[in-house]
RNA sequence: UGGCCGGUCGCCAAGCGGUAAGGCACGGGCCUUUGGAGCCCGCAUUCGUAGGUUCGAAUCCUACCCGGCCAGCCA
């Protein structure tokens, strides 16, 4: 049954949230954090948790924070901080002060480590990193108790001291929960709470020669910063009830963690490992290559903070496994240009028109709309003259009917410009169409004519004189299959990788004015798409990215002829 | 064969015992100086399967099937 008053949907978690509000949970206060690990580039499964953190604390007026969770100083890097902020920042965002690190925590982990050894909550392991793994039994079997289980306060106490102050070398000893190593939870078979890794962190130097491990820091991370609502994804959902654990042994704040399934796309992949691999093996040109779904390379490809918010926001949280289709990801970008970027014309594969009857050496300056979804966009001036180019795929030698656009004696309206017809095509020895002359009336100036003459084709063009040569990059989808994952027996995602995901045009027509077009802006090249002005460009070589291809109903129409 | 979580249209997703929302995709039509945009119409007699409870079930119960995650001193 339609409902008939529209009521917003809500997701699990805002269901959570406003019955924690109606119960005075908290004191009704909403506190949420993004924890990033600085080990890689944000991509839009992140965008996902970003707007969902950020976007509930707006919400419930509450907060969200920006929190680094480098515990593991072996992978992470300032690079990564970096470009993390300034993407979270780019998506529109704000943490106004609330930056942090859990390496700022160091020193009250490392406390929270000593009372649980102090209250028989905790043990210095010696056990090796292969003899841990085989004590820890499997998932049918139960594990086996440390030998060192049950080591005195004070042995345990000296050996983590020792630990601490770098007595030890790495994977010797290991400070572990004691817990139970026959839980059919393998998360709660005595996990590892602190390990020797002599690696200098990226901010704390080498102050410490100990880390804590990421089940045993987050949930005090989250305490420490009074966080209510610890969003995580799906796969720590075994984790919760050791972050209960952790929290209650301590008897600390005690924030609710709720799990959540991360977004996954079709033809591509989505975790940090993999597009990682991508980058270091060569298969794209960095973490910012158009045709990672990184945020770093939709910001350069065109995507727009706006059309990735809507996004994340129209494919809902849930706690289901699913791939979205990345169509619905270029449905959004493109409802969020079409209403905003200028228009422009621009010939990817250039075919020159010779218009007979135009006098030599005469150009016109013609109004054209800039977009005719905004009014307030205006109209700006564009050259005509004799000779131009239209787009190869605008002329058919012989078209099928539904063709409504050049071929010889039929007549198509230049947009903003005039009416031409074909007179007379050119080719080469080869028999290759390289030239066309046409005719124009001069009485269909700015596209119109007022005898009721039906001209359904419309062709872009470019003044042939005043065109911009430009190299236009066309992205296609980085792997074949929808799901990457599924590779061949034997095989890796990477056996699944598009050779053709790059398309370089070089010898493109455009407009002029794009030359002073800052790196970034993105203009709807009028019948083709969107595209960026990428940062390659430079004055005297231009260069587009095609973020996303407009609707084409031709190219349907064209399949079935 | 252990534990946890999940299965509603091709994809995403509402639904919370009263008789299947919406979006994307797709198909058709209108309109159009972008074959763009916009507008209109169509698109699950059925909710993984089989039983059961009930006047009534996608919603509750039982069993089974399928999918995801877990055996890092990663997060």
């Amino acid at each position: 049954m339609p409902d008939t008053e529209d009521k917003p949907i809500q997701n699990f978690i805002e269901t959570i949230i406003e019955k924690d509000i109606a119960d005075n949970k908290n004191g009704g206060r909403v506190h949420t954090r993004f924890p990033p690990e600085p080990n890689g580039y944000l991509h839009i499964g992140h965008a996902k948790s970003i707007c969902l953190n950020f976007g509930l604390a707006l919400k419930y007026n509450g907060l969200c924070n920006l929190r680094f969770d480098d515990t593991n100083p072996a992978k992470e890097d300032v690079e990564y901080v970096e470009s993390i902020i300034n993407d979270v920042r780019w998506l529109g965002f704000d943490w106004e002060n609330r930056l942090y690190f859990a390496s700022d925590y160091f020193r009250q982990f490392y406390e929270y480590a000593i009372q649980l050894i102090k209250d028989g909550n905790a043990y210095v392991c010696s056990l090796s990193t292969d003899e841990i793994r085989e004590y820890r039994g499997t998932l049918t079997e139960p594990g086996i108790p440390s030998p060192y289980r049950n080591r005195s306060v004070e042995e345990n106490l000296d050996l983590f001291e020792r630990m601490k102050a770098g007595e030890f070398e790495e994977g010797t000893h290991l400070l572990r929960a004691k817990i139970d190593m026959a839980s059919p939870n393998l998360n709660m078979r005595d996990p590892a709470i602190y390990r020797i890794k002599k690696a200098a962190h990226h901010r704390t130097g080498d102050t410490w020669c100990i880390y804590p491990m990421y089940d045993f820091a987050h949930g005090f991370e989250d305490s420490i910063e009074r966080i209510t609502h610890s969003i995580c994804t799906l796969e720590f959902e075994d984790h919760r009830p050791l972050y209960d654990w952790f929290l209650d042994k301590l008897g600390v704040f005690h924030p609710q963690q709720i799990e959540f399934g991360r977004l996954n796309l079709t033809y591509t992949v989505m975790s940090k490992r993999k597009l990682l691999r991508l980058v270091e093996e060569g298969y794209v040109s960095g973490w910012d290559d158009p045709r990672m779904p990184t945020i770093a390379g939709l910001r350069r490809r065109g995507y727009t903070p706006e059309s990735i918010r809507k996004f994340c926001e129209i494919i809902g949280v849930t706690k289901s496994f699913s791939i979205s289709e990345i169509s619905l990801l270029e449905y959004c970008l493109r409802e969020d240009l079409n209403l905003r970027a200028q228009r422009v014309m621009a010939v990817l594969h250039p075919l020159k028109v010779t218009i007979t009857n135009y006098p030599e050496g005469t150009v016109e300056m013609l109004d054209a709309v800039n977009n005719p979804e905004d009014e307030s966009a205006g109209t700006r001036k564009i050259p005509f003259s004799r000779v131009i180019y239209i787009e190869q795929e605008d002329f058919m030698e012989n078209p099928p009917k539904q063709f409504f656009r050049l071929s010889p004696g039929k007549e198509v309206r230049l947009k903003h410009a005039y009416y031409i017809t074909c007179q007379q095509v050119i080719k080469d020895d080869d028999g290759n169409v390289i030239e066309l002359l046409c005719t124009y009336d001069p009485q269909t100036r700015g596209g119109w004519s007022t005898d009721g003459r039906n001209v359904k084709g419309t062709s872009h063009w470019v003044s042939a004189a005043h065109a911009v040569d430009a190299e236009i990059r066309l992205y296609h989808h980085l792997f074949t299959v929808p799901n990457p994952e599924e590779a061949p027996e034997g095989k890796d995602f990477t056996a699944n990788i598009n050779p053709h995901s790059l398309e370089v045009l070089a010898g493109c027509k455009v407009e002029p004015s794009l030359v002073e077009a800052a790196n970034g802006t993105v203009y709807q090249f009028l019948r083709q798409g969107y595209f960026s002005k990428d940062p390659d460009s430079t004055s005297d070589k231009l260069v587009f990215n095609r973020a996303v291809s407009l609707r084409d109903t031709w190219q349907k129409v064209k399949k079935n002829v």
